[in-house]
RNA sequence: UGGGCUAUAGCCAAGCGGUAAGGCAGCGGAUUUUGAUUCCGUCACGCGAAGGUUCGAAUCCUUCUAGCCCAGCCA
């Protein structure tokens, strides 16, 4: 992780590693094969390997696939490939299901410890049973089996004797704790149901609570980092591995969630986002998932900083969408190449420039990195120019075109608006300009001066482009979605995505996918790698430039 | 009304008894062939509130308030 202010898991570890309590440091990103990851992933994933670095150790991936219900292969691969693609390198690869045989073991002795029991109950006389927040439960009436007969019932789950949920292991510890976590909690199921690693080799499988901290302690982890909602687990993951004996004790550390504005980030509303057709799949560039974020152009560099820079407390916030945009931007000044494209077209017409005759013009690639080099540009008698940049009666400050008004052309020349071509409902639909020859670019000229510089195409070398625009996905805080029987759906924003079909320059005809570009004045674009084709090329607005002009 | 956690600027966040870091956003101004970038300046006499301890408190104590999480055989 970038060495940014410190954290108080930096200081645990930190103190461990100092008082001796530790000589070494092994995290894991344990993530369940059940959806895709999104940038509150990225964050544990971040604070996970970084630390590890940070303190010479070392981070395992592990997919905490204890639930074949919800688990599949597609979710592993993914997993694996965007961990890779923020710049992650893991120790070892793990599952969960590798310790499935160990984990029986560990709950058989359990049962011989008398601290496990197998009940009866169904799960609506469990949740009765449980008792409520400011009531305590009731013992079950198995709770007291024999170590014997508890035993032999827990084989016979094993062996598929048992149909799903008639039978569950439980932890006998306390029915009367105010921690609701600590009531019996399950810690195996029966589920008869095909696992994408063991296949049909079980019919019971291990609840979270019995499973993580087993898994954390047989790989060795010294610091077990996980989201605050797991807060009040922590004296279960603690008693697991206390009654279970297990030699190695890791220690959990709970750090906040992240949550940006105008998104959602939880796996089920991205998935309702994505099944009920709001987007167009998991990798839609306005999720807030990896792939997303990927498709619409973000680099791993920005994720990156932008995690490092919002830092880690136990605080529940909902940090700005600015920021994370403010690197995206920052990490692309100085890596995209700059070049013009008109989204929204308007015709201009140079009425003194000579029919025919074609420019090949210099132009820099990126005037903040001369490195990058140059490029030529054509430019002749009709060019296009942004539907935005005229104006037929402006406001005062307004740079851009307007009846009798003089601009320059990015890497061209001055022309000055002399005539303006409506069509028959009066929408402007070409300008007819004069260009003076001796304001080239790169000629020196300083006999006098324009306010605005305007980006344009050549018409007739012009290459046809869509362009795709984003707004924010969610538009009112996440907060008020349970007001008035109102949902997360009722704030979607219908307007998030606009496409527009424009043009970009000639040169750019052999862009590849995920290719990155400044568009002057207008952004940072991302070549779509799933709708561009052969025949025409999809941009990604990334993030707009910022801008403090403003018509009003 | 039970338990756990958290409160520092519009947002995120350092700070750990010695007089409020940093980033984002905003607002001024300079430079500018991107109304961008860059640069410079500005942005908490205040740390959820009220008491208390102390020469000194965001840091310690007391009480209060607000927000988040927990009643899956999900993770």
């Amino acid at each position: 992780m970038e060495q940014h202010s410190s954290n108080f898991i930096r200081t645990i570890i930190t103190e461990d590693l100092k008082s001796g309590k530790r000589d070494h440091v092994i995290t894991r990103f344990p993530p369940e094969p059940n959806g895709y990851l999104h940038i509150g992933h990225a964050k544990s994933i971040i604070i996970n390997f970084g630390l590890a670095d940070d303190f010479k150790g070392k981070t395992n991936l592990r997919f905490d696939d204890t639930n074949p219900l919800k688990e599949d292969q597609e979710y592993v691969d993914s997993i694996k490939e965007d961990v890779e693609w923020l710049g992650y390198e893991w120790d070892e690869l793990r599952y969960a299901s590798d310790y499935f045989e160990e984990m029986y073991d560990r709950a058989v002795l359990l049962i011989k410890k008398g601290k496990a029991y197998v009940d009866d109950l169904t799960a609506e006389e469990m949740r009765e049973y449980r008792g409520t927040l400011t009531e305590p439960g009731k013992e079950s009436p198995y709770r007291n089996r024999s170590i014997e007969e508890n035993l032999d019932l827990f084989e016979k789950m094993r062996n598929g004797e048992f149909e799903n949920g008639s039978k569950v292991l439980r932890a006998k510890i306390d029915m009367a704790s105010p921690n609701l976590n600590l009531r019996d909690p399950a810690l195996y199921r029966v589920s008869h149901a095909s696992h994408h690693n063991t296949g049909d080799k079980w019919c019971i499988y291990p609840m979270y609570d019995f499973a993580h901290p087993l898994e954390d302690a047989i790989e060795g982890i010294t610091h077990s980092l996980c989201t605050i909602e797991f807060e009040d687990h922590r004296p279960l993951y603690d008693w697991v591995v206390r009654e279970c004996e297990m030699e190695h004790q890791p220690q959990q550390i709970e750090f906040g969630r992240l949550n940006i504005s105008n998104t959602v980030m939880s796996k089920r509303k991205l998935k309702q986002l994505v099944d009920e057709g709001f987007v167009d799949g998991w990798d839609d560039p306005r999720l807030p998932t990896i792939s997303g974020l990927r498709r619409k152009g973000y680099t791993p560099k920005a994720i990156r900083d932008f995690i490092g820079e919002i830092g880690v407390s136990k605080g529940s916030g909902v940090v700005d969408s600015a920021m994370l945009e403010h690197f995206a931007r920052e990490d692309l000044k100085l890596k995209a190449p700059r070049t013009m494209g008109v989204l929204k077209p308007l015709k201009v017409v140079i009425t003194n420039y000579p029919e025919g005759q074609v420019e090949w013009l210099d132009a820099e690639i990126n005037p903040e990195n001369p490195e990058m080099g140059t490029r030529k540009i054509p430019f002749s008698r009709e060019i296009y120019v942004e539907q935005e940049d005229f104006m037929e009666n402006p406001p005062k400050k307004y740079f851009r075109l307007f009846p009798g008004n003089e601009v320059r052309l990015k890497h061209a020349y001055f022309i000055k608006c002399e005539e303006v071509i409506k069509d028959e409902n009066g929408e402007v639909i070409e300008l007819r300009c004069t260009y003076d020859p001796e304001t080239k670019s790169g000629s020196g000229f300083t006999g006098r001066k324009v306010k605005g510089t305007l980006h344009w195409v050549d018409a007739t070398h012009a290459i046809p482009a869509e362009f795709r625009l984003y707004e924010p996905l969610i538009l009112d805080a996440e907060e008020n979605e349970e007001t008035e029987g109102k949902t997360f759906l009722d704030y979607v924003n219908k307007n998030s995505l606009e496409i527009v079909d424009g043009f970009i320059e000639p040169n750019m005809k052999d862009v590849k996918p995920q290719d990155k570009f400044q568009f002057f004045r207008h952004g940072y674009f991302n070549v779509d790698p799933k709708h561009t084709t052969e025949e025409k090329v999809v941009f990604n607005r990334i993030v707009s430039l910022k801008s403090s002009f403003k018509l009003k």
